[in-house]
DNA sequence: GCACCGTATCTTTTT
DNA sequence: GATACGGTGC
């Protein structure tokens, strides 16, 4: 530990004065208003630094970041401040620690410690199955908006109890025509709650639930983190901002740093009034501001400046530089997209040679993901290096998800988007209808998905239990090495042998190849994972609870920094970059529109965002047309380019003499087609029965009509019929209390004479 | 059960 | 322009 003064005083030199006294205010709540590149890092780390020399344990600081990365990289800072103390700091996302808490307290909330993690995918899949189910039209209910809902209703703390009853989402869901969001809601977290399985939005959600009921759990988190921090506090939600408000009640020591300039998140549910009223929840609060930018140029600087202050509510700051002036701003007008990522590529190539800078000083950076292509195109043909940054993340790769979801199969069999990804691939002949079966059973006897596997043979035709059983004995021998392998061992004998590895590498097409390789690269990084000295535990458990909280940018492999990046602005934030390039400055695109409807005000602040990324260099440009949903559209050059002081730019117009994009065909669409409507329906009820302490199921030989019995799932009824059917299974009809009649399988006998 | 083909829909932004 | 989905024919 660094206890003598000198040393921590020769860090403290390195602060400029407003830097110094945000590190020393170690007590008490404090509010860090960091303007963009004023060195807010450079505090936070200082400022652990500073809290580790004066004493307190690491164990005892939490300090929540906005990505993995970010919060890597401070440890990496502190340790090189500190030593390695720093590895005891519990610093990460808010979903990652708070996944950690959840794992060591989860019997208080009815999970297993080896909850599986639902990522976006997963749930919007789990969902759209849900619409399918209760028969909702599919015009209105769109997976992605549901989940939308449910996101946004989780993040307010509204639970799915409360939903229906809770005006300001009952309005909007009437109104945008789809009332039954609540019932989905409902059902969605039942089925995750069968899974052993959360969403994202559960892990806040549920922790918050966690300290709500079990006060004795909070206390002990309480003592635990006597010092707390908040990296991005704009960026939080009511359910963040209730946990480490409730965490730090005891001690009060709690430290957020952000900026509302750069608030860009309200779409999932970010609330900037946490940040704008963080005084009125402290009103012993001290306040420092950093208004200093050490990362841009004047002209950057006051450009930026000039935009933001067309927002209304803000907090009172000036930022500034004691930077150079530097160059203008450069406005590049474009005819097409395609023109753009030209005119793009030219100039970063020109550049490049002129200032001899390496590529990984430039970056291209647009709103939606899409925009990437053209860019991507002009570049690969000047034969620029780039990386794409986000997107469609390597883990959300279709190949690189199956081989995850054996993995995950294998320890929660509960876990129903992993089965229904796995049990048909590869292709062993067990088609929709089986599976369908399948999970219709499962829930109709109120048993596991894994419990009908195992007795398929009792509801599916000879042909079709073959390959199952066969599943079954995969899974089995995979549970077995599980428990004794590391993850790579582990994971290297699951893709052989499952044959996902094979079908990959006999798939020669370009596309087929690069899935292999993304397959292969899984493994190397599961290896790197089994082999990291650093790690532990080693088991392929651990890695599943590591890896589903991974994004694209926390990626150690993008980290290639002779490469231009490409990324989206949310991406972007918290870095820099010598030279950068915002594209697609038009209207509609930038501000963005979503049916009708534009945030002007976040909107801009993105922008602000984009532009303080520069240090030296920055250009805009837009197209007057551009293709969208595979057709031509013209544009308007964005309102956010006169909102720039005019004395900061300098317009170009450069040409690229060559192909004009011709409109591409399509685009009638057949009014007359009309589509065919599917009526799925299945039964399930609702399940609210809690099994008795000494439930153990009665043999089924036991059993006659006019018994009385217990279900585990489905409560107390009356037997009133019994039948023996060819397969030599007893059906049992039973009459529940609050379940109607079922007509209950025998041999998965989960029924208890009462 | 599965492979192939036409078409409807899509694009904000992310943990 | 890509993809995911439904329909059709084996």
């Amino acid at each position: 530990m660094l206890d003598n003064t000198d040393s921590m005083n020769a860090l403290l030199n390195q602060l400029n004065e407003p830097q110094r006294n945000a590190v020393v205010q170690k007590d008490g709540p404090v509010m860090i208003i960091a303007g963009a590149g004023s060195g807010k890092t450079r505090v936070l780390t200082y400022r652990i630094a500073y809290l580790l020399a004066s004493g307190v344990d690491a164990f005892n600081i939490l300090s929540l970041t906005f990505t993995n990365k970010a919060a890597g990289e401070m440890r990496k800072r502190i340790e090189s401040l500190v030593g390695k103390e720093a590895r005891n700091l519990w610093m990460g996302t808010f979903h990652s620690v708070f996944a950690k808490i959840l794992r060591i307290e989860a019997e208080h909330i009815g999970f297993p410690s080896n909850f599986t993690i639902y990522d976006s995918d997963d749930s919007k899949k789990l969902i759209k199955k849900i619409l399918e189910e209760l028969n909702l039209d599919e015009k209105a209910y769109k997976p992605s908006s549901v989940h939308n809902r449910i996101s946004m209703a989780k993040n307010r703390l509204v639970s799915w109890q409360n939903y229906s009853t809770n005006p300001l989402f009952q309005e909007d869901d009437v109104l945008s025509g789809r009332p039954h969001i609540g019932k989905v809601y409902q059902r969605y977290q039942e089925r995750l709650k069968k899974a052993g399985s959360m969403d994202f939005d559960d892990l806040l959600f549920n922790t918050n639930i966690l300290f709500r009921d079990h006060p004795e759990i909070l206390i002990k988190y309480q003592l635990k983190f006597q010092y707390i921090m908040v990296d991005e506090y704009q960026d939080t939600n009511l359910s963040q901002y209730l946990i480490t408000k409730r965490l730090a009640e005891m001690n009060r020591n709690f430290c957020v740093v952000g900026d509302d300039a750069q608030s860009i998140y309200s779409f999932r549910g970010a609330d900037i009034q946490n940040i704008l009223n963080f005084e009125k929840d402290y009103p012993e609060l001290q306040i420092f501001r950093l208004e200093q930018n050490y990362r841009s140029t004047k002209v950057i600087v006051e450009a930026a400046n000039s935009v933001i202050k067309n927002n209304r509510h803000q907090i009172e700051k000036n930022v500034w530089t004691s930077n150079e002036i530097g160059e203008q701003i450069e406005v590049i007008q474009a005819h097409s997209d395609s023109e753009e990522g030209k005119l793009v590529a030219t100039t970063i190539f020109e550049e490049r040679m002129k200032e001899n800078w390496s590529l990984g000083h430039f970056a291209v950076l647009y709103r939606t993901n899409s925009q990437s292509r053209s860019i991507e195109e002009a570049l690969r043909k000047l034969n620029l290096k780039y990386k794409i940054v986000g997107g469609t993340s390597f883990y959300q790769r279709k190949e690189v998800k199956d081989l995850l979801a054996y993995l995950r199969f294998t320890l929660n069999t509960k876990d129903e988007e992993s089965f229904s990804r796995i049990i048909n691939l590869p292709k062993r002949g067990i088609g929709d209808s089986s599976v369908q079966k399948i999970v219709l059973t499962a829930m109709e006897q109120g048993v596991e998905i894994w419990e009908v596997l195992e007795k398929a043979h009792l509801i599916l035709p000879a042909r079709a239990t073959r390959p199952i059983q066969d599943f079954v004995t995969l899974i089995k021998t995979f549970q077995q090495a599980a428990t004794t392998m590391n993850a790579f061992d582990f994971a290297a004998k699951v893709s052989k042998e499952s044959g996902l590895l094979r079908e990959l590498y006999d798939d020669k097409t370009p596309e087929g190849v690069s899935r292999y390789q993304n397959v292969q690269e899984l493994l190397n990084g599961i290896q790197e994972f089994s082999e990291n000295p650093e790690n532990e535990d080693t088991s392929v458990g651990k890695f599943l609870q590591d890896v589903s909280l991974m994004t694209d940018a926390d990626d150690k492999k993008k980290q290639d920094n002779d490469a231009i990046t490409l990324m989206t602005i949310h991406g972007a934030k918290g870095l820099e970059f010598k030279s950068v390039f915002i594209v697609g400055l038009e209207e509609e695109l930038f501000p963005g529109m979503v049916d009708g409807r534009t945030d002007l005000e976040e909107e801009r602040r993105l922008f602000y965002v984009a532009i303080t990324r520069a240090e030296k260099r920055l250009r805009i440009s837009y197209a007057t047309s551009r293709f969208r949903y595979g057709n031509l559209q013209n544009c308007k050059k964005s309102q956010f380019l006169e909102e720039i002081n005019k004395k900061y730019i300098k317009e170009t117009t450069k040409f690229i003499v060559e192909d004009r994009p011709s409109s591409s065909g399509g685009g009638f669409m057949n009014q007359f087609q009309t589509k065919a409507v599917h009526a799925r329906k299945t039964a399930v009820a609702t399940i609210t029965h809690k099994a008795s302490e000494n439930f153990a199921p009665t043999p089924p030989k036991q059993l006659k009509p006019g018994d009385r019995v217990e279900h585990s799932k489905f409560g107390f009824g009356t037997i009133t019929d019994m039948q023996e059917n060819n397969a030599g299974d007893i059906r049992a009809t039973v009459v529940f209390e609050t379940q109607g009649e079922k007509n209950m399988m025998l041999s998965f006998a989960k029924l208890m004479k009462v």
